[in-house]
DNA sequence: TCGAATTTGTGCGTATGTATC
DNA sequence: GGATACATACGCACAAATTCG
């Protein structure tokens, strides 16, 4: 390989990649095979071979054994989680998004008592083991799933308390800051810690993707006076959404 | 290769998988040796490379040409890009993290005029085609590689001014909000959209990973009286970072 | 329905360049 | 400089899946 000059399967993905993102070869377009890289590059089979793998992990082809590799669709990501927290009823991003951009949406969930365990005893700064409310919530957007979440709250705040549970009762989906003002306790702060990873096969199934897709991540944690009362995990598909976030300066 | 058996390279992968989470084989130490692996599990080279490609891949190992390949830290990821924006000099997330966690930065940039493409066009809300001014920027914390990013600003705004080049003149290098100021521009918005999507080769090679780990991206743009005076991309590795937000509520 | 051709995915052996020790 | 080790590259073989006549 001569001086200063990138590996020849990185050449080849690359050409292949900016025919991809160009547009001249939509979603669905089948890639040229192994045996024509070959040959239209003057490469050797290794060399196909490895640009397509390259072009495999960064998502943008998918391989189908037998009959070739496509160019996968990449879908325009919408706006989810649009924060600044400007009302009540702002609780949960989903119920943002609702609100802010008139989408019709669904929930379901399912609520049970456990015990704290470490993570998110730190989250709630509570001790370990105390005992939590964990909800589980799966959030559809005119029938299609688009995101899940779990959420847990301590039951030393909320226990014997009319929000207790926080789908039912008078307050029960108004979101946590209408429960908790309900039981004195004003929330005036967020934090909210976004990650990524490759999605695990249960999320995926319950989201409708398929495992290793990337999903994002938000740790939320609600504050009340410095208190941490509520804390929850969203995951999102990253293929579909992306979290946005509108802040003043200074 | 037998009935209803996983391929070799991934047999061997995962029992060396099995030895790293297990603990027998501690952050720093050093992988057998392809040749080494050849003669242990019995198997050929290119089956010994697959299977030191897919630790890698999946951020386990880490190969270093010439000496070995050696067991990564386990990252806990680190909060980068804390918002609020609380003072000046906060531009970009490196240099908040830098004044938030006393991290030792550095970084560097090149900057060059072009056109603008349709995106960037869109998120300046300029015309397409317009001249703009674009840095890339490579950040590092302790001489490691931690995220990159590719800024844009309409020369409209700050061609033939003393800010035209973000790291040169009196204000090089000092953040977009006091270099706007400087011509009398007063950055008072901002919004970040965070998306999640597998890392492309170049990005990851710069950052020191391999294509297919997945990336953080968070789209910010500036605004000074509602209109947009810079936009950038900033690309995190998401195994190693987290973007943190921490918001008022109401 | 069958079978041939194509394509991906896996696997083997080898050679060479280059970084590190 | 020499030995070691990773990274890239070439050429080949075969199984499984798919496509198509």
């Amino acid at each position: 390989m001569p001086f200063g000059e990138q590996p020849a399967y990185l050449r080849v993905a690359g050409d292949l990649r900016q025919k991809i993102v160009d547009g001249h070869m939509p979603p669905h377009t089948r890639l040229p095979s192994q045996a024509r890289i070959r040959e239209e590059y003057g490469v050797s089979d290794t060399v196909a071979l490895e640009a397509r793998k390259v072009l495999m992990a960064e998502g943008l082809v998918e391989g189908r054994s037998g009959s070739g590799t496509y160019v996968r669709e990449h879908p325009l990501p919408r706006r989810v989680a649009r924060t600044g927290y400007r009302g009540l009823g702002d609780a949960t991003p989903f119920r943002q998004e609702q609100s802010d951009e008139g989408v019709k949406g669904t929930w379901e969930s399912e609520s049970a008592q456990e015990d704290a365990c470490p993570a998110t005893a730190e989250r709630l700064r509570i001790a370990p083991g105390e005992r939590v409310m964990r909800t589980r919530y799966l959030f559809r957007s005119e029938g299609e799933p688009v995101m899940c979440s779990t959420s847990w709250e301590p039951l030393s705040l909320t226990g014997r308390t009319p929000v207790m549970l926080p789908e039912e009762g008078p307050l029960g989906g108004k979101g946590v800051v209408e429960r908790m003002a309900a039981i004195d306790l004003v929330v005036d702060n967020v934090t909210e810690e976004v990650g990524a990873r490759p999605g695990l096969a249960e999320e995926m199934s319950a989201l409708g993707g398929v495992p290793g897709h990337v999903v994002m991540v938000v740790a939320r944690t609600f504050f009340a006076g410095g208190r941490p009362v509520e804390t929850a995990d969203v995951v999102i598909p990253a293929d579909r959404y992306r979290v946005a976030y509108h802040l003043p300066v200074k």
